[in-house]
DNA sequence: CATTAAGCGAGACGGTACGTCCCGTCTTGTC
DNA sequence: GACAAGACGGGACGTACCGTCTCGCTTAATG
């Protein structure tokens, strides 16, 4: 798959809001580039469908503005208006894909524990698909630079873990378990922490084994908490 | 804290070994490069030195070959016959520094669950320090290319796996608790998650509160499995 | 004389058509480079400048890209784009600096054998010259380099011979000789060989002596030739 | 033929004095190094040898000191111990080889005119040579250095000079021609210039009409000089 | 309906670092 | 003391991208 398989795509830094259509792989759409005193869309989507396309191809180091404007069919100047680096281009094709990726599903699953498990195993599969590319390189980058961190953590990963916090709650709800926020916290921590261990650290995608354990402590030590807070 | 203080640094990819003296900050031991046709172990300290001052004090990115080797006070072409890339003397550097700060101290603490805390406390103070950013860049540059990822595993990671899933073994053996193998790895991956996940993506250091219950966790599961499987 | 005194200077391996004005020594025209998606004319003025002003300064061995760019204060990646190499760069300095200085003068002296030796004069002389620097260099380095000897014959001494050539026939049709064209070569040959000679051999300038010997010879031997030849 | 076919060498710059069997294509002598506190003659026979060997296969840019050493199976050091540059090495290599190749043959020919072609034809054939290439070589690197240029003409230039003129001198003897040594000078001048302006500048070899127009001019001009002389 | 102004492709430009090649110097240990 | 071996500081090479800067062209909105 050289081309990934994307669906939707909201504006990103600039002002324009739009969908991309599911691209078929290595297709290149025409880019509509002279559109007067506008922003092109077409110019917008063909240089965020080029850089991940390149990211997943060649790998991070690989990429390069010259080599997206290249494939994009866009002069470089086009993409620094629009953006400040390679980076900035791949937080924004994050921000589309990896929302749905990790949505939590409500209701989903049976029990409280299954609906965990069902989130992390979502969670697994997301870092090995392109899209997961797209995030882990961008972890990976705010080690190594620290506008990146911010900029990752102020954006993303600060709307993400909301959306991870309430989900949680709302499962633990089910069973009529309540905590406290800042143990929430700590759920959260303890719950995404060995995943991302294994993305991060080990390169070993985790394992059924691990994703069923880390869901039954989760769930047993929010259980604990409850108890204590009640 | 301008240069970092580091101990003691054995052989890294050649074949010299040697430990590195204590270096107050900014002090330049002189180079002795003319050795006769034997690498000059003042020159690897020297590149050693320079590359990780380099990076704590101007970053990963700023960190260039040309850089450390006018730092060090070296020519270019003595670091590429050495290392093959500043990841690779990154690597280096990394070995012995890390090996010290991340051991396991036996027979520390009273309980299990301190001795636990204890040693999460110290991989936690570790990520803070200079040498933690070591660290904390190979990682990240090991999410951006795979040559490093692959490298990184195999020597460092791999070892400090080994220290670690020993060390917690250990420590549960004097509780009277013994799992086997497969399950301890996990137990390491339930672990050390939490505060990876902290170190590399939340960017918040890890507070007393996340580790005690971290290591509570641990332990709690631990018995439980042990339990089970007696 | 630091800077040498050139006149005037058509496009060389580009397409860019202009003539330099005569620089004082030592002066520095600001160059302007941002003259868009077209090359630069100013910058390419300022680096035949700069080469044939290291040339006569330093010499040969120590012209590098790397100083031609610094003199010029130009990125060397703007020399590479225009020239393969320093000698390339000397080719196109030669072109305009060498040709006038090594025209026929039409008309000239009174008697063939005065027109003759004023020529001969005049190539003794351009030797001396910082232009006849740059044609020694080049000489000297197609002896070296195959790929030089082509393209200096290829060009500039290809056009050089066929203005010799042409000059010397109006010369002896003057005083009513005509030789055919072989003949013709090998006059050329005689007449230039013992200048070359002492220029690239010897390293003795030819004296007055050797050009009225070398002036009356040809001409004796032509007139030889062309009572066989009617 | 790779390997040239050199006959006998005397010492060089240094101060032994040996001769070199003609050494078959290819054939690598084995190299005698360890010969105590003497300097070993295998060693000197090596690096000349490969030196001009390397200069005929691959040219005089892609000569280097290190390729000699690692051709030759011989330190640099022992290099630089008895030689100054690549340029040193060669004038060594010239001072044998091209002595042979540009001697006069006394009492050659029936005529003189037909001495003077046989010596002409042997100066032409030596420029297509092996050992003329590294004439031509030298004298091409000596319109670029100074030093070398010195070097040549105080050495090898200024004795085959002196054989030039003794040689030309002996054959107008034999006619009854004498001339003043400052016209000799000159006559050898006009005799070797054509030739030397075809190997150098032209490209093209000399061709039988020009040795014989050569010869026959030099010849001439002799004799006229002899009567105003007389 | 002309004018204006921004988006855009194109690409030259000054720069920085790359990784390589070779220089000439040096030191060690062997013969 | 000559020599093989080879590490070392140094300098230039030619390349790859960076981010900035015109230049003309195109086109929608404005006057």
């Amino acid at each position: 798959m050289p081309e990934s398989d994307r669906r939707t795509r909201s504006k990103g830094c600039g002002t324009i809001s739009a969908t991309r259509e599911a691209r078929p792989a290595g297709e290149r759409t025409k880019v509509i580039s002279r559109t007067g005193p506008r922003r092109s869309e077409s110019v917008r989507l063909a240089v965020l469908n080029a850089a991940d396309d390149l990211l997943v191809e060649r790998g991070f180091a690989a990429l390069t503005i010259e080599g997206i404007a290249q494939r994009a069919g866009v002069a470089k100047q086009t993409i620094y208006r629009w953006w400040k680096s390679k980076v900035d281009i791949l937080l924004d094709t994050l921000t589309d894909d990896a929302r749905e990726a990790l949505r939590w599903q409500p209701g989903e699953g049976g029990s409280a524990e299954e609906a965990l498990a069902a989130q992390l195993r979502r969670v697994s599969a997301f870092f090995a698909e392109p899209a997961g590319q797209v995030l882990r390189a961008l972890l990976g980058h705010a080690q190594l630079d620290e506008d990146t961190a911010r900029a990752l953590r102020a954006g993303f990963l600060r709307e993400q873990r909301a959306l991870d916090t309430a989900g949680l709650r709302e499962v633990l709800a089910r069973e009529g378990i309540t905590v406290d926020d800042s143990a929430l916290g700590t759920l959260v921590d303890t719950m995404l922490g060995p995943l991302c261990y294994r993305a991060l650290v080990s390169g070993a995608p985790a394992d059924r084994g691990l994703i069923d354990t880390t869901a039954r402590l989760t769930l047993a030590h929010a259980r604990a908490l409850s108890a204590t807070q009640s």
